[in-house]
DNA sequence: CGTCTATTTGAATGTACTCAAAAGCGGTGG
DNA sequence: CCACCGCTTTTGAGTACATTCAAATAGACG
């Protein structure tokens, strides 16, 4: 397993070495190569995946104009599952793909569940992480419903300086619901 | 407590009778008057809250125009709390404030989590309230950020006719992010 | 009724979008 | 080393969805 993920764990939670061994034990790496799919629209999102290395995109096909609309990014250090689809083991809406070669470290489901019975110290990790996102999707809700195209641009800029660095702009504009064109004539200031 | 709440804990959870009398006592009933704050930007969510009768709203005031933005509406059987201040008992950015003569039951954050420890079953059951505002969430977002404002409205009368018939239409045209002028027009069809 | 609040209507305006095309940028191969 | 190709960003012009402001109308309630 990576150590990086076991020591944000263990910051949290107190493990013991044989718990750390367990732990380990139910994580697999996965590569994934530049453009591969994580998850496709439709299909349950069986694992949850944690980023060592690379980019991913999630997003969004809208059914009538068959765009793309960027729901969140992740890079290292981020998960990159549905989490909804994850814990309820139902279909996904969204798309998650590769923008980048990327490593993940993947648990199923069904390994999850077990992971949370034999170590269920484990639960007040997972807690915070959802909660941590929860945060994150109140923020969202609130810049797009509340401020307008340049005030969500530079928000993001501060929010989020490496993964403005990492992703091209159209895809940071479909992220903050302008056109890719909008977003250049707002740079431009 | 209520028995409404209880029930639909015990759908989830079994519950010794003595475990029921523990949980029972951690709830307090709490009501407010139309207009009363159950919570203000700034403050914070120091107790998780049930509806069981009543309507509330909660919002966020945009710093620049002082305008209210709908956030959420809560009615009976629903929770009212900004859950991530809750959680991590930090300032809140929302107000929430009764739309009618509201009953709650109340739990205080320090009760919430001895209750965790004495009937850890309990995790099981916030979890799963908790992954519900997700899904709620994850909704929302890509309903403002996909669809325009004729869809959302008549994607809203759908999953929530109940609140559709409570509240006013300039509150609804604020949670949808329209102006009410322009729900007015949706509306004429 | 009269008053207060909510909704509707009208007209002018604006923010952001679409479509089309040009320019920039990076890699690859001749 | 330069030419070409594909992809991303920028620019321009026309347009649309939704807003703002103002005023009229409709509802609710004492």
């Amino acid at each position: 397993m990576n150590q990086q993920l076991l020591n944000k764990i263990k910051a949290i939670v107190a493990l013991s070495s044989e718990e750390e061994r367990m732990l380990s034990g139910y994580w697999k790496e996965k590569t994934l190569k530049k453009g591969e799919y994580l998850l496709t629209n439709g299909a349950i999102c069986r694992s949850d995946n944690y980023v060592i290395e690379g980019a991913l995109k999630a997003y969004y096909i809208n059914s009538e104009t068959g765009n793309e609309e960027i729901l969140f990014f992740a890079i290292e250090d981020w998960w990159a599952s549905d989490l909804y689809s994850f814990q309820k083991q139902i279909p996904s809406i969204y798309n998650i793909q590769a923008v980048e070669d990327t490593k993940l470290l993947q648990i199923a489901n069904e390994s999850f569940q077990k992971m949370l019975v034999e170590i269920p110290q484990l639960e007040r990790f997972f807690r915070i992480i959802l909660e941590s996102y929860l945060g994150t999707l109140q923020r969202k809700i609130i810049l797009n419903q509340v401020y307008d195209a340049k005030h969500r641009y530079l928000d993001f800029l501060e929010q989020y300086p490496l993964i403005a660095a990492r992703f091209p702009n159209y895809l940071i504009a479909s992220y903050l619901n302008v056109s890719p064109e909008f977003l250049s004539r707002i740079r431009k200031k």
